[in-house]
RNA sequence: CGCGGGGUGGAGCAGUCUGGUAGCUCGUCAGGCUCAUAACCUGAAGGUCGUAGGUUCAAAUCCUACCCCCGCAA
């Protein structure tokens, strides 16, 4: 089949890298976001997928709307258009383009977690599994009718970084079963359950703040989803100045031992921090300015005021 | 030139403003105590103080340039 692909997100580098290596498909375009200013020094970076694109000799289209590539991509005369993580909505022309379809691989398991986020909102919403959905693109958000999904369960200790990872490693499969049931035939085609659908919007580093009152056990999801990016957060006063402490791994204590956000059991290797509902013991944290690290170097060199207490 | 924090024995930090024999907690090693121990006591090893240059009798500390790590912001 002659493919375009559109993405912009790591999450789609696996993907593009089976299209182009070891599929039987021919890649007749590829469209990414154009560079953005990015990094500690605000300069121009290029896009995972164009990076991959580079080191493979495959030149992108960067069109700022993709709607201004339109005559392009319609005159590559594709049988199917990809599209991962691109982060656009695409013009209804577009989607009517294609010969065969135009597939959409979203991270979640329609109709949960439509939307910019859903691999963070799958752990922190406690979902016992997660997976890959294969959908026509349809004018909207992620409302498409479904063409297939892989499903697998989620680890205890699942991070959205170990998702994403799982995920993006699977889509390769994923796509390769779904063009294989365009290219065969009539494909399963199922409209999703609107009743059902969830929303996960774009996250911004204020979603990883924690609230202390909150119970011990959706606090330690928030920090698992929140894992590497953009990551739970709370902040530590002190006489200095008040600094961020991101929390990338805690464990959860059934005893309430202290007041939501405060500091206790401090000692060893770990230190709990009080919470609505039971509390939390503190395994890996990254101070601001400093790397990430477990609990127990931490307070080989920090120390907290009695009392102190964290929000 | 977007803003800011940091780079000091294996780990995490103090010391830098007010230059003058490099310190703390932990770890490691040896010995001791103990029925025993992750506990306790004693001792030891281990550091070009990010790199280069400058000022000075003397630089971790002051000045200049550069490298690296990280938080914010995008």
């Amino acid at each position: 089949m002659r493919i375009v692909f559109l993405g912009t997100g790591d999450m789609g580098v696996p993907v593009l890298r089976w299209l182009l290596d070891e599929s039987p498909h021919e890649v007749a375009g590829i469209v990414t976001q154009p560079d953005k200013p990015a990094g500690r020094k605000m300069e121009l970076r290029p896009s995972p997928i164009k990076r991959l694109a580079s080191e493979l000799g495959q030149t992108v289209l960067q069109p700022e709307k993709v709607r201004h590539a339109l005559a392009n991509l319609t005159a590559r005369e594709p049988d199917a258009i990809v599209v991962m993580a691109y982060g656009q909505l695409l013009p209804k022309m577009l989607l009517e383009t294609p010969r065969l379809a135009c597939l959409n691989l979203h991270a979640s398991l329609l109709p949960r977690h439509r939307g910019a986020a859903p691999v963070q909102a799958a752990i922190e919403a406690g979902d016992a599994e997660s997976g890959m959905t294969v959908m026509y693109m349809a004018e909207g958000l992620d409302i498409g009718d479904i063409l297939l999904q892989r499903p697998f369960a989620l680890a205890p200790d699942e991070t959205g970084g170990s998702l994403h990872q799982r995920l993006a490693d699977d889509a390769p499969a994923a796509l390769a079963e779904a063009l294989d049931l365009l290219a065969r035939g009539p494909a399963p085609r199922l409209p999703q359950d609107e009743s059902a659908a969830t929303y996960a919007g774009k996250l911004t580093r204020e979603h990883g703040r924690l609230d202390w009152r909150q119970p011990a056990a959706a606090l330690e999801r928030k920090i698992r989803a929140l894992d590497p990016w953009p990551a739970a957060f709370t902040t530590w006063r002190t006489e200095t100045g008040s600094w961020r402490l991101k929390i990338f791994r805690a464990e959860i204590m059934a005893e309430t031992v202290g007041p939501a956000g405060m500091v206790i059991n401090t000692g060893g290797d770990s230190f709990a921090i009080g919470a609505g509902e039971g509390a939390l013991r503190m395994r890996e944290v990254q101070l601001e300015g400093k790397r990430r690290m477990s609990a127990g170097d931490f307070l080989k060199g920090n120390s907290f005021a009695p009392g102190t207490i964290f929000g």
